[in-house]
This record gives structure tokens, sequence and C-alpha cells, in this order.
DNA sequence: TTTTTATCGATAAATTTTTCTCGATTTCAA
DNA sequence: TTGAAATCGAGAAAAATTTATCGATAAAAA
């Protein structure tokens, strides 16, 4: 039949997905009305029909010979994650990387919006970042329950990453974003996704050793 | 495998292998001196013939009834990716994700150290942040070629990409970290890795969802 | 109108990645 | 010294993902 979202989605389709909407935002701005599988894949370096089917689960019907409207991709994919719904996270740990989550407008965009950080430096708390405030780690907890937020971000050094983890999910946060190089341990029902920079960057170095090495090599990058 | 590298190493091994390390450093630190895969994928939560498999690449041997040595293994994933031979780096677009690019200290861990940061802001042309000089764009170009740079990340806004992208490869840059939310079209040879935020976000916001349409999958964790 | 062409949707094949199986090896205990 | 238990390494099987194929359909051209 069609392709209803199965509600088991591959995760590959569900990282190549913004991907998709990023570049089709970029094709309305400059005025495209229809797209093609075929000229997608051109640009991104995908196949036609990965692409046809990553899309399928979206939900849009394409025209033969024509494609599929720009502006309505771009909606399917929107309704598809949510992002017209306004998720609301709280963030710990007030550092470098943690003031550049703070900071970035372009969460929005992804129905994605921090409210609160918490640190345990009193160098910051207090403090307002992009209209953020910092609080104690203390409130951490009872404000997770008192405000229902139910995602949490972890940007803090490594060892102090499972005990606010901890922290979050007596508060009753059930989704962790979790930047420190850590493993964090959770209970059932708790979904942890690992954003691990040293990966990419790591796969980058060894592509270009093995490129070195063996002279050439066709490299395609996932994501 | 017999552990030599086979010049074809799966990306998901390689976005493993960062990951055991990290958690091997720690365990190190804690004094453990072997492991076997099947303690690691207790606390992993991952399969002992992956981990096997993976550590294989990298060519330890473990031992039959006791596992790895930790220093060893630790050792042996190091020279895997090179991490003792520092590769140099220029930075593009000093924004918040530029910055926190910047100040990250934990890159120095993986052989990769950001040396010139280039903008065209005069606001932060000319400022300083982790010994991190930025320079005008108009630069890079010429620099890339006099001190022999070959990897770059981008962390502009997506408009301005391409251009970047553009000078780098002028200058000789066959590695390019992209943390702009934007595609980069480059000559055969070079390599792009995309680190896209939106996807492990999006990933993880419809995780969330799915368990909260269909899944009172809890219910036997409680009572 | 009819033919040609491009593209969709669905399915099948191929590939990649993960998981399983099993014999061999090493340590520990009896 | 021998037997039991744990774990490795290699290869096979299974699962997931990607790539290819093919009939159907709509638009454009003849």
């Amino acid at each position: 039949m069609n392709g209803k979202p199965d509600y088991i989605i591959p995760e590959p389709t569900l990282r190549r997905l913004p991907r998709y909407y990023n570049y089709l935002k970029a094709l309305l701005n400059r005025g495209r009305e229809v797209v093609s599988c075929t000229h997608i894949g051109k640009d991104l370096e995908l196949d036609p029909p990965q692409i046809r089917k990553d899309l399928a689960y979206t939900g849009i019907r394409g025209v033969p010979k024509v494609g599929y409207q720009v502006a309505e991709l771009i909606k399917n994919i929107e309704d598809f994650f949510g992002w017209n719904n306004i998720d609301e996270a709280f963030l710990v740990g007030v550092g470098n990387m943690g003031r550049a989550l703070i900071d970035y407008k372009g969460f929005s965009r992804y129905g994605f919006k921090i409210i609160a950080a918490f640190d345990n430096d009193s160098e910051v708390i207090g403090k307002t970042f992009n209209d953020v405030e910092v609080l104690p780690l203390s409130k951490l907890t009872s404000l997770c329950q008192r405000m229902n937020v139910h995602i949490g971000v972890i940007a803090t050094p490594d060892h102090a990453a499972q005990e606010v983890a901890d922290m979050m999910i007596a508060g009753g946060i059930i989704g962790i974003w979790n930047f420190a190089p850590a493993e964090i341990r959770t209970p059932e029902g708790v979904i942890v996704q690992n954003e691990n920079l040293a990966a990419g960057l790591s796969v980058l170095c060894k592509k270009l050793q093995m490129l070195k090495q063996s002279g050439k090599i066709r490299q395609e990058v996932r994501e």
C-alpha cells in the first residue's frame, strides 16, 4: 500500500529526513515548486529509490513525470516529526557546549526549546543566556515534575553525567540528549540519544588516513 | 577477522570505536586491568560478538577466559585512528558553535587541534579564544597552502557553507567537518563529514513520540 | 490522438551489518 | 592432573538496509 508510518521506522531514514528538510527549505527559498527524487538524488548524492522510500514514510504522494510539491513535502516532514508542537527541554551543564546549545537559535525550527538551564557553579547560576535562566542544579528534579518537562539535555563533563541523568529520571524525564562522553545507565522506558562529536571526527580522520594510504577511495559520508 | 585492517572498515564500527575508547578510559581510571566482551556488552548494551568484531579491527588479541588488557586496547584504538599524530585544522565561522568547538579541550584526546579560525566579521577578527586567533576570511586559502593544513571545520550559517568549502578546497583541504545545515558540493577526493545536530534531536523526539503513541510499553514494569 | 519520456510505487535482489553457533584455548578448582 | 567454566576467534545465519527492476501513470511532444 502506501507508505504510512509502520511504527517501525528505520533509524537511517530518521536521520536522513532532516537533511531532506534543510535541502527542501533551501529549494523553496529559491522559488522551486516541484522536485523529483532524481533531482534530489543528484544534489544529495543519494539513490532516488531510497529517497522515495524515505519520503513515503511521511505519507507524501508524488506524481509520475513530475515529482513532489516542495511545500507539501516540507509540511509532511514537519508533521511527521511533530515540529509544530513545541517540545520543551531542560539543559544541564552551562559550559561551552551547553552555552552553544542554549544560544543556538536554529532548534525552534525543529519544535525544540530549552526553557531553563541548570548548573552547580555559582559563577553562572542566576545568569541568563538567550533568555534562558541558569538555576541551581538542586532544583532540577522538582522543577521537572512541576513543569512537566520530559526532555533533558546533558552537557556536563563526563563524570557528572550519570548523576544528572538520575536526577532527571527522578523528575520524570523520559528522553535524554546526551552530549557528555560517558555512558548513561537508565531504566527501561527512558530513551537516550548520545551525541558524540568524537565519533564523527574519528570517522572523518580515519577516512582521510585510509585515503592517504591507499591512494584513492570513493567515500560517501552519511547524515 | 584476523586483526589486520582490511582497508574497508564498516562505518558503524568506526562510530562505535570512540565509544569503547571513552568507556575503556573510564575503566582504566577505576583501576581495571582486563575486561571481556561480555562485560563491555553489559555496560554498553551491545552484543559481545559485535564488540569482539569491532575490536578485532584494531588488531587486538584477547585471551580466552580472561578478555583483553584494557591498557593495550586503549593503545590499539589510539594507534588505529592515529590519535598520536596531531591533525591540525582550520575552523571557519566564529559564532556560537564555532566558539564551542574552539573552546572544547577534549579534541586533543583525538589527535585533533584547531590552530586558527577565520571569519569576516570585524567584531571577532583579531580576537583570540583558547589560544586560537581569529583571522580574516580572505586569508583562508593562502594560509591553508602555506601551512599545509588539510582539514577544515565549517561552522558558518548555511548560506556561507558552499563558498567557504570552495575556498578551503582551493587551499588544498581534503577533509571537511561540516556543522552548517547545508549541502556542500565537492570534487572527488574530498571527504565531507556532515555533523547534523538536528538529526540526533529528531531521532530522539520521534522515538519519544512513537513511545507515547504506541506505548503503554511500560505497563508490565509497574505493578 | 498517439507516442515518447520521466518518474512514481512496489517488489525483488544484493549488500551490509548484526547476531548466532561452535570448536579451541586458557584459567581456576577439585 | 584432570575437569568445568568462561571467553575468544572464525565462520555461518539472520536481519536490516540499500540498490536495482519493472509495470503503471501522467505530462509533453509528435
